[in-house]
DNA sequence: TGTACATCAGTGAACGCGCGTTCACTGATGTAC
DNA sequence: TGTACATCAGTGAACGCGCGTTCACTGATGTAC
């Protein structure tokens, strides 16, 4: 029947999921090259053979893990931007930005496997490749709405004709009605901002700045600056 | 005798750097997670235990790698900097920067284990904090020749008040004649450009950006506008 | 210069551990008639 | 509803491997007189 087929498939379906959520559990004590199909197994009350059930091999396992994480920050990000009035650009950006580093700074061992080094031995697949984009989308969505808003300045040096294809490959996905410049300048902005956070992650600011807090977020303004996004300099009063 | 003391020395440091120069060309095959004693030993036709007679433990040897990682970056930069001439602030940022990008793109293993997530297991000692300043040095003296040139705008909003100690403690090191705010971009400059190499190396730009040369010398170029640094808007003509 | 001793480098065996993956198997859960 | 069969989940043992680190040891290289 098919109710019951289901229902397998459910229990099928749960225990996936639970094994993925040990792996995560250990991901974030041992880190990603560390973990290992054996310990998740153990902890899980099985022999280490039945996850294969599950999952052919460890690289499977870990590939689901990146799939989630980068749905994880990919989910942390739309939810802060989400909580701004849609017309507040630069308090979008700054929430979208303080999404990554809160979620972040939560899961770093999440984050270390999605925006560190790779894991020696394991190539990541194409599947991963469409997830990575939801935070990407978020900043996109952010930088498009301003632009329509006439909200950017494009200004700064011209980016090299080479750009062109993919500024026009952006447009068509992440960054629509956004002009070359104003693309170029906001990947540079997202790698500057996951570069700031694993900055402070990898220990590059230890001994180096203090009030961390305060510091991202003021970095942050300096890079939708230098997007061009009208940035207030001062904070906008609330009622 | 002293001299045939150090001859025995000599022949000391001698395999000691042997150590290291096999343990970094593994480095760079299987990554540092994956690094291991027994195959350096190995590779040298040592037994494994002789290495402990130059090496304590695994993690010492990784510190070794994690110093010579950061001198040689440093190197690196300080020749691309040394090569520009000394009044030319946008050549030198740039040569700077593409120091730190063709160091990484020769040796990404090497630059993973110092610029990418921790290795699980290992803690990096205090002297590792030292050399890793060497780069930032180079950056630092840019700015700090261009700001003493008055070749530096300082706009955009002031950083926080907590970040007035830090950058004080800057001024004293890498960054001397530098007021806050452009220490504060400076940083922010600094770990955007890391976070552009670690983008390009780790895979995020696979599938966005094609001609990665251009787009790195257009992005560093953006940053050093974010600095005030004075960057003309078309390249400057050779006789 | 020659000898007695101390220092050091490198050996080989061992300890104890964990890993990914395979495979033949036992039961339990589902399906088809 | 009942039975015969097929599918699937989980077991337990094994394969073959590599790892970091310790330790008692043999020789060679240096030092002091």
């Amino acid at each position: 029947m098919n109710a019951s087929r289901t229902a397998r498939e459910r229990v099928r379906a749960e225990l996936t999921r639970e094994i993925t959520d040990v792996a995560r559990r250990q991901l974030g004590e041992v880190g990603a090259p560390a973990l290992s199909l054996r310990a998740v197994a153990r902890e899980m009350g099985m022999v280490s053979s039945a996850v294969y059930r599950y999952f052919p091999s460890r690289d499977d396992l870990l590939t689901a893990l990146i799939i989630d994480g980068y749905n994880a920050v990919g989910v942390a990000v739309e939810q802060a931007d989400a909580a701004c009035a849609r017309d507040d650009v630069p308090g979008r950006w700054l929430a979208a930005c303080r999404g990554i580093r809160g979620w972040a700074l939560a899961h770093p061992h999440e984050y270390a496997l999605v925006y560190g080094s790779p894991v020696p031995g394991y190539r990541a697949p194409e599947q991963t490749i469409e997830p990575a984009s939801r935070v990407a989308a978020v900043l996109g969505a952010i930088v498009s709405d301003a632009c329509a808003a006439g909200a950017v300045d494009d200004v700064g040096a011209s980016p090299p004709a080479s750009f062109g294809p993919d500024a026009a490959r952006l447009r068509e996905t992440v960054l629509p009605g956004v002009p070359d410049g104003v693309v170029a300048r906001s990947l540079t902005a997202w790698a500057s901002i996951v570069g700031l956070v694993s900055f402070e992650l990898f220990g590059q600011f230890e001994n180096v700045i203090t009030d961390r807090d305060a510091f991202f977020d003021h970095a942050a303004l300096s890079l939708a600056g230098l997007i061009g996004l009208q940035v207030d300099p001062a904070p906008r009063a609330r009622i």
